[in-house]
This record gives C-alpha cells, sequence and structure tokens, in this order.
DNA sequence: GTCTATAACCGGATAGAC
DNA sequence: GTCTATCCGGTTATAGAC
C-alpha cells in the first residue's frame, strides 16, 4: 500500500535498478553474501546507498533475482533432457542433477542465504506469498517430469506428486547446502538414492492394494500444502 | 580452541552470567528475539554491554540454553507417558504433542531461532557438532518411545527408525514455525495425520515382502544421517 | 510523480583501559 | 571481570533535482 519503491517507469531507472543487481551478484559471488556490503554495491554500480534502497527494500532483496536467475539457468539446462527422455526415474535424476549444477557456484553463500530464506517473516521464504511466482514455476517443472513421462499414475495421487517432488528437491537443496564432500559427492548419490526409492514408492503407491494408505497419505499431503502456503 | 570466554572461574562470574542469561530469556519472552537488544539485557542484567559479550560470544549464543531447557521440560512432560503407555502410535503421538506444548510460548521468536539455526556454520544448527549432546538426547527419546513399545520392528529397521522419528519432529517443528492457525490446530493435525502414516507404514515395511525396498530405504537413510552429520 | 544524494540512526560487535 | 568508547553496516529520513 506504501511503496512504489521498485517500480521503475522509466528507461534510466531500467538501467540503474539493473546495475545495482548486477555489481550485488557480482559482489556475492566474489565475497559472499555477508562480506558484501551495500556501499560496496551502491559504490560499484556508481549510485548512491540511498539510492540502492530506492529500488530494493532490502539486502535481502536483492537475493530474489538469484531466485529468477537460477530457475532460468535450470530450466534451459532441463530443456533438452525433458524433451527427449521418456523414463519417469531418468526425468527427475536428470532434472535433480542439472537443478544442483546450476547452483553450484552459488554454494559458499548458499548458507546464508538460505539462512535468510528460512525466516517465516522474510520474503525469501520459499512458503511466502512473494515466492509464490517462483514457486508455482518450480512446481510446474516437476509436473512436467511426471506428466509427459511413460508412467502411469493414479489420478489422485497426481494431483499432488509435484508438489511431493518440489518438496523433495528442496530437502536436496537443504542436503547440498550441508555438503562439504568433494565435487558435492555425497549430494549425487543421495539424489541417485532418493530418486530410486521415489520411483519405486510411486510403483508401490500405484497398486490398487495400496488404496487406503494411499487417500490417507494423500489427505494428509494436500492438508499440509494448504496449511503450509495459507499461513505462510 | 582460542576462547577462555564463557568458561566462568570464579563466584561472581557464575551469578553475572546466569543474571545476563535469566534477562535475556525473560525478555525475548515479553518482546521477541529481534526487538531485545543487547544493551537492554545488559541493562536489566545490571552490567555493561561489553560485559554481556564476555559472557556470551553474540547474541544468537543466548539462545543455546533455550534448547536445553525446553529439552529438558520436554523429558518431564514425556516422562509418565513413556512410562505407562505401550502403544507405540500412541506413545509417538503423545511425546510429539508434548514437543509442540513445551516449545509453545517460544512461538513468536523461534522463527528467529530457526533462522539462526539454519546457518550450516552457526553452533545452533541441529546438525553441528556442537548440537551433538542436544541432538543425541533428543534422539534418544526416540529410541525409548519404539523401543519400550509393543510394536516388534525388525531389527535393520530399529537401527534407524530413532533418528528418522526425529527427522519428523524436527520437519513438524519447521511446520510449526510457520503456522499462524489459533491454538496452533494445523500443527496438532498435522501431528495426528502424520503420526498415523508413521505407524502404518512401520507396519507395511516390515512385511517380510518389502524386504527389497525396506534395504534400499535403510541404506539410503543410513548414509543420509552419516553423511549429514560429518559433514556438519 | 520519478529519481538521486547526503546525513543521520540504531544495534550488534570489538578494543582497550582499569 | 568489568567498564567506556568506538566501529561498522543495514536501514531510514529528508531534501531536493528532473
Amino acid at each position: 500500500m506504501t511503496k512504489a519503491r521498485g517500480l521503475v517507469k522509466t528507461d534510466k531507472g531500467q538501467q540503474t535498478k539493473a546495475a545495482i543487481l548486477d555489481a550485488a551478484l557480482e559482489m556475492f559471488l566474489e565475497r559472499g553474501y555477508e562480506d558484501t556490503t551495500m556501499r560496496a554495491i551502491a559504490e560499484r554500480a556508481g549510485v548512491a546507498l540511498g539510492n540502492a534502497y530506492y529500488y530494493f527494500h532490502s539486502k535481502e532483496h536483492l537475493i530474489q533475482a538469484f531466485y529468477g536467475r537460477t530457475h532460468q539457468d535450470h530450466l534451459n539446462a532441463s530443456a533438452a533432457l525433458l524433451s527427449e527422455e521418456r523414463d519417469l526415474k531418468a526425468r527427475l535424476l536428470g532434472v535433480m542433477r542439472a537443478k544442483i549444477e546450476t547452483i553450484e557456484a552459488y554454494h559458499q553463500f548458499a548458507g546464508k542465504l538460505f539462512k535468510t530464506a528460512a525466516d517465516p517473516l522474510s520474503p525469501l521464504n520459499p512458503f511466502s506469498d512473494e515466492s509464490d511466482g517462483v514457486r508455482q514455476e518450480s512446481i510446474a517443472v516437476f509436473k512436467q517430469v511426471v506428466e509427459e513421462s511413460s508412467t502411469r499414475v493414479p489420478k489422485e495421487l497426481m494431483a499432488e506428486l509435484p508438489y511431493l517432488l518440489w518438496l523433495h528437491h528442496m530437502g536436496i537443496i537443504l542436503f547440498w547446502i550441508h555438503d562439504t564432500s568433494e565435487k558435492r559427492v555425497r549430494t549425487y548419490r543421495l539424489i541417485d538414492r532418493s530418486v530410486d526409492m521415489i520411483t519405486r514408492l510411486i510403483g508401490i503407491a500405484s497398486n490398487p492394494l495400496m488404496k487406503p494408505l494411499r487417500r490417507s497419505a494423500i489427505r494428509l499431503i494436500t492438508e499440509l500444502r494448504a496449511d503450509a502456503l495459507e499461513s505462510a
């Protein structure tokens, strides 16, 4: 209700905003999030400190661009696989590996990033309203992974599966943040194993005998999703 | 290896440290974590600002006391149930509800707390070495939940189940942090539903026909646990 | 109304005297 | 072990230019 802030109208404004953003992402990569001051960002971008705040509510808001940027990278990196491969397991595996590959460069400051994202009140929180757009797009990728695969999934499960896979992917990222192994081998191993488990579980859950359990599980997930997103 | 800080030797030191801690926890409850300044804590404790930092490396370190305190509360709140009830589902349900009840008073600043705990480099991180003691004790509660129940669990599953239940409990807390519903009804509902699912899954996983899947799952969990704790 | 710049404020953290 | 003085950086207020 207050802020016209960030709603840039002029060309010059666009350029200024982009300059600030570029400077920020550059410096985050160079020296990490916490060691990059707003003053330094403003200086590199060639604007005054107050001006940076005119375009970005806070330092955290600069990170939102990171989401969008890496998401786009991820889409590009996954596109070929998703159009060629039809096996569900291979699709999921490929998409997850691509995800880690696209964010790998940011590993050193991902911890700080995650830290701010974990705050329920932060706009960066993946469950928050402000993250809705990115989250929807991210879930959509997993929807595509399943829908355009050769695997048949019961309709009721299909309704929740993309969200579940997105949750799984968030868990993998959490693990990756903590993973200090060389070349992130542990994360990749975890991906291999968990994707294997998931595809097997989907198979089992699709068995008609599992219907009662499946219904309970789906009710659980549906509520979980509704609640998590509503209260965020 | 560096710091003698916080290693209190004298009686007077003990008292000062305790005074600071009490003042801090009081004020966190009264006005929340972020609205409580170190200056205000020092003032209420009757010491100088610098002195508070002599005893606690940072504001975050004041929170560690919170862990110990609520864990003890949780143990007390669960003791009666654990000695009387033998049904696994009832035991797990009781322990989980007791957990939320014991931390409910801190809900308003739990978000900030979680935020710092999410940082891989923070000593408050539940996977960190510094948290090892509390984590072990916490996992031990779930070990007791299963072992002293009337349910038989395959040995290989039994080895990982306490850790899994602890992970589930961390997930519930994460949900609770984001839960703004009245009386936290959503969290309690999630507990009911997820505990129901878990006990059913244990039943299914214990079926001999499930052995191959069970083995895969257990291998996944074992590695996950080893990696998460080693790289922390 | 759109944008820029300067000067403060505030609170976490540290230095160093006693 | 305790204090005072100070730094530092995120954030805000405000004045004004286009």
